[in-house]
DNA sequence: GTTGAATACTAATTCAAA
DNA sequence: TTTGAATTAGTATTCAAC
């Protein structure tokens, strides 16, 4: 496995487990059979300019760069401010319509940003549906696209 | 000294020195003739939610959480929003005029989030007066607001 | 509740190898 | 240039004290 793609598939794990520890990462490549040492995956955080937040309870996670965060917030700013039509929540769900077409590039960005809270996105050319892990984050996504749009 | 005195001190370390290292901290506050240890650090930090980011080229340095950033974002944006009434800016300076009272705050919302242009703020009851590093930096800053605006 | 000293744990780097 | 094994460096926690 080449390390481009190794890094591609880190960034995965980043967004779907809760990684605490470089041996995390390492175990959990290790069940998709690839072999990587603690040391490959610590230079991969550097390069990737992977951090470790402490979480607001008690323990560490590892996260995606900041500045990366920040941009995206930006952007998912701009395009719902250009694209937005309604939004609405039920249960632990959120749909988010948009003017056609710009669907997929909020479901990106939605992936991007808020995976602690979001399940999964599904995407279609003006809509956007979200299956957040619990009603209350679905709640709370809704708050956060509401805050987008004030 | 308090916990929460240190801790202000330690954002305020964090903002003017590049911190590689806890140690850094220790060494920083020895200077100031205040006695912690790297144990005590690492609580604050881990208290803090701060974070060690891998450099772009090469280290690491500490910084600010991510949430924290993109609050205090958000914040100095409404706060702008409601009490903003002009701004200027000229050689390397930006002055915000505000609303009466709000000054200060929005001061201290700049100095949290973009410390790396800001040399200096200072805040009377309704101008904040910016001080960057340079005059290219006081650009970047006026754009800044400017899209805060938007 | 807060801290330092010691320790355990985790992450970064060195060094050799391919 | 990329990697693992071993090592060093750095960080988190325990434990005792206050």
């Amino acid at each position: 496995m080449r390390k481009v793609d190794r890094q591609r598939l880190l960034r995965n794990l980043i967004q779907t487990h809760e990684i605490e520890r470089q041996e995390d990462f390492v175990k959990l490549l290790q069940a998709e059979q690839i072999e990587v040492t603690q040391a490959t995956i610590s230079r991969d955080i550097k390069e990737m300019q992977l951090v470790k937040v402490p979480n607001a309870d008690e323990g560490y996670h590892y996260s995606l760069p900041l500045e990366k965060k920040l941009d995206v917030k930006e952007k998912l700013r701009r395009t719902l401010r250009d694209a937005y039509v309604t939004h609405n929540q039920q249960d632990y769900f959120v749909v988010i319509k948009a003017h056609p077409g710009n669907a997929p590039a909020i479901a990106s960005l939605l992936d991007q940003l808020q995976s602690e809270d979001i399940f999964g996105t599904i995407g279609g050319d003006d809509t956007v549906l979200i299956i957040c892990k619990s009603e209350e984050q679905a709640k709370q996504l809704r708050v956060f696209i509401e805050d987008l749009l004030k």
